[in-house]
DNA sequence: TCTATGGTGATTTTT
DNA sequence: TCACCATAGA
């Protein structure tokens, strides 16, 4: 990628004046790269104060680089620019006003795995039947009506599931009033009714933000939308950044009919087409544009490149999942003796599932590899166990958190005492910590039940006396120590608890790092800890020093990009997924995922199917991928997937080979360099040979440029 | 309170 | 097939 000046398109995005803008940009085109610029452009030669600007992204990930990127822009600090996810920004909004919003000042932020919880408490607490009113779907009903802007009292059933379902709304929606917390979904939802419903709050941030960016935009559901056009109002300038070929989240609430609906709804946007890549080769871009095609409704869009055309697709058929799957291992291992990186490769699949059989070849064969999208750290039990007791210690009303530790470790509290305290908290309107304390007034319990309990609250009450006056990590590392959760995991056998015990440690750390880097604000670093882990459940700590294959599924590998892709289990059925190639919605959000996954390769893209595979303990037959078929002939190489042939368990390899003038030279596509000026950066694409050989380099800080190989120094 | 057993059901996931 | 859950029994 050249790219030291914007091209002519992004220019003009950038350098638009202030109007509404609708860039409909593509995998790769630059899109991170025309936002930070824009808003640059605003600051610096528009006039805006930052304090005027609004961005919004999807992922924390993204909202942080975009921060990063824009400081060394600007040069200047960004702490007044409104940065942020959705869900982070209406936080914000919320804690600022949250005596207009109706929330208690110490309000807390449930993930889902809590709202589940509270939801299947709900259902009990009305006595109704867990078999047909199942958690998950009353959980995914509630979510679902916040999604679409509606509050506990704003539905309407329209049959008898739907009553019931709404009864379970209802005592859900009072149950999280009176411990104090609030789902994600609320945050959108009460921050959208907060400034709905509150005329000088609405007319002073409609005044103040005088532009309004949106990344992703294809991912928007119906309140993100709604929210948007309030905070904009009638002055404010919004542009939107999306893609809708990329749109692959309907199944979650997203309404990709809000790309259309922003050009009706802001009137005189401008359309502007981001559509030269600088990721892939041509070879590439064709095919999946090709692809994309058979959409249907599409705003249309094709991709292109100055650069090469690159190697054909090669498409594999195993014929098993396990010959699949060494013939994957196969070429990364080719390439690792051409000397690129293990991570310059991405497997990625449909479904989790199929990263079994891969993970088991590619230990045969000795390949380190990552696979994505575990369980994230603030997930783990033990992690919310410990951070569960700085919630109730913080807010004695957090029910949530009282359930989840009253007998975690197991101090002899047992089902009849809880259920003896629910029921009393239940009667009587109150959180179930008071509750337990009233009962213990009332000498309600057997003495060994009363002793326990004393004990729990005094921990508790202790705790929060002797806390109060600790620096950050310091509360944290004292709820670890006294809450005997050490003991507890210590007990566990294996190396299970020993890395429960770890991670407990690494949350203390986690607390130290929040404490450095916190910006102030009028929250306590307590309460700030505990919202950050809500909301940015940070993927894992970066250990992208490890040279390792990087196996995901296609969903999480939006966003990234990899010199050599394989594409695995391209088949009718798992690829278009059985569940989703009936529906012709669906099956069009299937090809956009093809799509997706197939402009993550910069290099060299493999697309391989298994004609049998075990799926469920039983053997299946599937036919090649209809996407497969939809690739145009001269652009794909290798087995021949349309004809039937037997073959060897070993797969021969027909990958590509590095040009000369990557062999002949220490750098390669991926490898990690270094330039005393510039600093460091990943290597793209190399050019010319011998001592003429240039290195294009995507470097952290300054962006891609091409240098003369003697500049750079490997690392 | 821990452990064994059987039934069930099985895309995609950020906040 | 297998992993997760709920439930029963020690």
């Amino acid at each position: 990628m050249i790219q030291n000046s914007l091209n002519e398109a992004q220019r003009q995005a950038v350098e638009a004046p202030l109007r509404h803008q609708l860039i409909l940009a593509g995998a790769g085109s630059g899109k991170t790269r025309v936002l930070t610029h824009r808003i640059a452009w605003l600051v610096s030669k528009e006039g805006l104060s930052p304090f005027e600007v609004l961005a919004v992204t999807f992922t924390n990930k993204a909202a942080n680089e975009m921060r990063t990127r824009l400081e060394s822009l600007l040069h200047m600090p960004t702490r007044q620019l409104w940065i942020g996810t959705f869900h982070g920004l209406s936080h914000k909004l919320l804690r600022a006003h949250h005596e207009e919003a109706q929330l208690p000042a110490l309000f807390q932020i449930m993930d889902s795995d809590d709202q589940l919880r509270m939801v299947r408490r709900s259902i009990q607490a009305l006595n109704l039947d867990e078999d047909r009113f199942p958690p998950k779907e009353a959980q995914w009903f509630i979510n679902h009506q916040k999604e679409e802007g509606l509050e506990v009292t704003e539905v309407q059933p329209f049959d008898a599931k739907g009553d019931q379902l709404l009864k379970i709304y209802q005592t859900y929606q009072a149950a999280c009033q009176k411990a104090g917390v609030i789902d994600f979904a609320d945050l959108l939802l009460k921050s959208y009714k907060l400034l709905l419903k509150h005329d000088d709050l609405r007319a002073h941030y409609q005044n103040r933000f005088r532009a309004l960016l949106v990344d992703e935009f294809q991912d928007t559901n119906t309140i993100q939308y709604a929210w948007l056009k309030l905070l904009a109002g009638l002055k404010g300038a919004v542009m939107i950044v999306g893609d809708d070929d990329q749109s692959i989240y309907g199944w979650r609430g997203a309404r990709i009919e809000n790309i259309q609906r922003f050009s009706k709804d802001f009137a005189n946007a401008h359309v502007i087409r981001l559509e030269q890549n600088y990721r892939s080769t041509s070879n590439i871009l064709k095919a999946a544009n090709a692809l994309i095609a058979q959409n249907t409704g599409r705003m249309g869009k094709n991709l292109w490149t100055s650069g090469k055309d690159g190697e054909l697709i090669t498409i594999y058929a195993g014929f098993n999942e396990q010959d699949e799957a060494y013939y994957i291992a196969s070429r990364i291992r080719e390439f690792k003796n051409h000397g690129f990186p293990l991570k310059s490769n991405a497997i990625l699949y449909r479904s989790n599932a199929q990263s079994r059989v891969l993970e088991e070849i590619l230990m045969q064969f000795g390949i380190p590899y990552r696979v994505y999208g575990g369980l994230r750290f603030f997930d783990r039990a033990e992690i919310k166990d410990a951070l569960s007791y700085l919630r109730l210690i913080m807010n004695h009303d957090d029910d949530t958190a009282f359930e989840r530790i009253i007998n975690t470790p197991t101090r002899g509290i047992g089902d009849r005492t809880i259920t003896t305290v629910r029921d009393y908290a239940k009667h009587h309107q109150l959180t179930l910590w008071n509750a337990l304390n009233t009962l213990i007034l009332q000498k309600q319990f057997a003495a060994r039940s009363e002793t326990a309990l004393l004990s729990f609250i005094q921990l508790i009450e202790n705790l929060s006396k002797t806390i109060a006056t600790l620096p950050l990590h310091k509360q944290v590392e004292a709820v670890i120590g006294q809450s005997g959760l050490i003991e507890h995991f210590r007990k566990e056998k294996g190396e299970k608890g020993l890395t429960r015990i770890e991670n407990l440690e690494e949350l203390i750390n986690a607390a130290h790092q929040f404490e450095k880097e916190r910006e102030d604000d009028d929250m306590t670093p307590l309460a700030a800890f505990l919202a950050s882990a809500a909301l940015e459940s940070s993927n894992e700590q970066a250990d992208a020093s490890e040279d390792c294959v990087q196996l995901m599924t296609l969903h999480s590998a939006k966003g990234l990009e990899f010199p050599f892709v394989y594409l695995a289990g391209c088949e009718e059925e798992l690829f278009p997924h059985y569940l989703s190639m009936h529906d012709p919605k669906a099956l069009e959000e299937e090809r956009r995922l093809c799509y997706v996954g197939m402009t993550r390769a910069m290099e060299k893209l493999f697309m391989t199917y298994a004609e049998t595979r075990r799926i469920h303990g039983k053997e299946m037959y599937h036919k090649p991928s209809r996407f497969l078929n939809e690739l145009p002939e001269e652009l794909v190489q290798g087995v021949k997937f349309r004809t039937k042939v037997t073959r060897p368990m070993t797969a021969k390899s027909d990958a590509n080979i590095p040009s000369r003038a990557e062999l002949d030279s220490q750098f390669y596509p991926g490898q990690t360099v270094h330039h005393h000026v510039f600093g460091e950066g990943t290597v793209i694409q190399l050019e010319g040979d011998g001592d003429d050989l240039k290195v294009k380099v995507r470097f952290k800080k300054v962006g891609t440029k091409t240098l003369m190989a003697s500049f750079l120094k490997a690392k």
